[in-house]
DNA sequence: TTGAACACTTTACACCGTAAAGTGTATCGA
DNA sequence: TCGATACACTTTACGGTGTAAAGTGTTCAA
């Protein structure tokens, strides 16, 4: 039952835009800066600034704040929580993947349909 | 440049409830009845009924009625362009699990910061 | 001192996932 | 035969959210 449901697909984290971020910070533990993660995630400021707002709010990173060369700056990395539901996030993903993937051994389709079905 | 915006999540199949229904329907290429999917991605009827709608907006499964036993059933199962869109939204889906997965290589990270970065 | 560049934040809107209510037929009990 | 219940969905309404566009505040160059 509901063996396709994907309860760990918490939302905050299924995010296209969220997902590349956490993906990308997993990939840099040290933290990144608002303009690289920018630039690898491809995001305009503003997004960029409510995605990680609505994460630290979530506690699944952290932002830290400095001035380099008299400029504000901004850093961001995984909470030690973020790495932990991140983590079970991405198991669960895996499992999706391993259920997909159990398609392509199955026979193809055949294109006709039991008589007494109409399309909708 | 831009490694982790993933521009191939489209967001119609990267979507909770609709990725469990494709994984499914994926996997039973011969369809499947409305509540058969009900229980298997553990949707409500106007949520399930909903989501099979915009899926067949867009072309990716198609939607076919009969009688059995005087009551009305609705089939459904992946077109042709859905099976192609899933498949490429998979592959997709497998480097983010590779660039996740390049992340339990890393040293686990140091809990200080830089001097002169404090929390936001 | 005016204008451009930086480094973000805030706002506003349109879209969308979901719960709840609604529709229409069939069956059953009184 | 009349109402109630079950079935198989559909439609509606709303709260939440992703995103583009506009805004803020500082610094630097001319």
């Amino acid at each position: 039952m509901a063996r396709y449901a994907y309860a760990g697909l918490e939302r905050i984290l299924h995010e296209k835009a969220r997902l590349g971020l956490m993906t990308c910070l997993a990939a840099h533990p040290q933290g990144l800066l608002f303009n690289d993660l920018k630039d690898m995630v491809d995001l305009t400021d503003g997004n960029l600034s409510r995605h990680l707002q609505v994460l630290a709010q979530h506690n699944l990173i952290e932002i830290y704040k400095s001035f380099e060369q008299k400029r504000p700056q901004t850093l961001c990395r995984l909470s030690e929580e973020g790495q932990g539901r991140f983590l079970a996030y991405i198991e669960e993903l895996k499992s999706v993947l391993q259920d997909a993937e159990r398609t392509a051994q199955q026979p193809k389709q055949a294109t006709s349909l039991p008589p007494g079905w109409v399309p909708a």
